[in-house]
DNA sequence: GCGATCAGCGGCACG
DNA sequence: CGTGCCGTTGATCGC
């Protein structure tokens, strides 16, 4: 035991106040009850203390923590009879509690690191529906944006255009696969905007790709299919092509 | 600077080697090529290397990485001419790479770590459908179940029951507070279950809480909503009590 | 604050 | 492997 409790208790209270980024590490025993209620087995974990106050326990394996709770309260305390210290952390809205009893600690420290320094990111699919909003035409002749990010009462279309034909248009942009959702939201919005507007109206589904059912319910929605090809280079994404891969009754 | 970057290295390597969790803090800057691509700004952060060739990049906010990368292949070299330790993780399928640029480390350390531990949780989705499917009889009397996490070819139906007149009904089962998604869901598999069994069908809907626009939505497909009290206990979820709330031409 | 959606979603279970 | 969907989703943005 590289820590008696007491010391740790010191160091790790100290770290939390501090908003440094503390890490501790030890065995434990975690139990949570709040949105859902989970009990963790004593074992070794690292528990990670941001200076948001968010709490994470982890695995030695996972990308996300098995434990966790984000802007909590905290309080570390020594249980003498358990021969623990029990770190809690709870919050309200909603109301949860996560409880972490150390047996024994084999590190605890306070390290300054960055806080907030903003990661620049490339390729989402708010860039690429910028970019063919920028011009439609390259996905069919003769269509024109009308709106862009259009608040539905039930739901936002990323955009909205009209064809040559004076058709509206509706356009659901995703930079990955299409899945089954995909196609949902883009018929929810499509039958909407017909029952709103009062006329026959378009849905076009741009994505990289799109799988079999997915495409199957598509069709049978009465939707159409665009491939979106496009390259994410070093400062920006960039619209390599489209090609229009399915047809309706208005193609 | 408390390490060398060359002593740094060798307990890298050897930290990621071993399968331990290493731990290592210091001065970065970060670079991710893959399904998106992003630029990271140079700070002090933290990075996270576990048992199973996760790579995780943490700010002191936030719960999650600021950049990550999981099971993937590791190199960890010297560039003396950016006079920099490189730490390169990159993965197939889908292609990605992510390239961490340490210009010092004050921090590098390898722990023994639980791995694969098990997490007991209760209050899932799973475990409240798996009540309901108990006893159908509170959510609506004659109720009886048919299926449970039926697959179509268009997705999963979480129940599936017959109503005392012999009506099919779709019931899909939310944790939380019902979302437009949700209703989506329902719809649509509903839809397939008529098209596909040629008969009516309702569809009900079961969650705790539902919102203003998803209870319209819910409303103009003609399908229910149930309110569904229940309550994290110990060591299982327990269901208090269903109401029904919305009702249809079938009601 | 609620509402809606995206995410480099991650993770899981089933085909 | 892909496909679908849940998640204590988290995180963001608009109302």
């Amino acid at each position: 035991m590289a820590f008696h409790l007491s010391d740790a208790q010191e160091k790790i209270k100290t770290g939390i106040d501090s908003g440094k980024m503390l890490i501790v590490i030890g065995e434990c025993f975690v139990q949570y009850q709040g949105r859902a209620g989970s009990k963790l087995p004593k074992g070794k974990r690292m528990l990670l203390v941001k200076g948001d106050k968010s709490f994470a326990i982890h695995q030695n394996t996972k990308l996300r923590p098995i434990n966790y709770m984000m802007n909590a309260q905290a309080s570390v305390v020594l249980d003498s009879e358990k021969n623990a210290l029990v770190i809690s952390a709870s919050k309200r809205k909603p109301k949860e509690k996560i409880d972490i009893y150390f047996y024994s600690i084999d590190f605890a420290e306070s390290f300054d690191v960055e806080g907030e320094k903003e990661l620049r990111l490339f390729g989402s699919e708010r860039e690429l529906s910028d970019l063919l909003m920028q011009d439609l035409s390259v996905l069919e002749k003769g269509l024109i944006p009308l709106n862009k990010e259009q608040m539905l009462r039930k739901g936002t279309i990323d955009i909205m255009a009209e064809d040559k034909d004076k058709n509206l248009v509706v356009i659901e942009v995703k930079r990955r696969r299409a899945d089954l959702n995909s196609v949902r939201q883009l018929h929810s919005y499509m039958h909407q905007v017909e029952s709103i507007k009062g006329r026959k109206t378009r849905g076009i589904l741009c994505a990289p790709s799109i799988g079999k059912p997915t495409s199957e319910l598509l069709e049978k929605y009465g939707l159409e299919y665009c491939k979106l090809d496009y390259e994410i280079s070093n400062p920006h994404a960039e619209i390599k092509g489209l090609e229009k891969k399915q047809k309706t009754l208005f193609g």
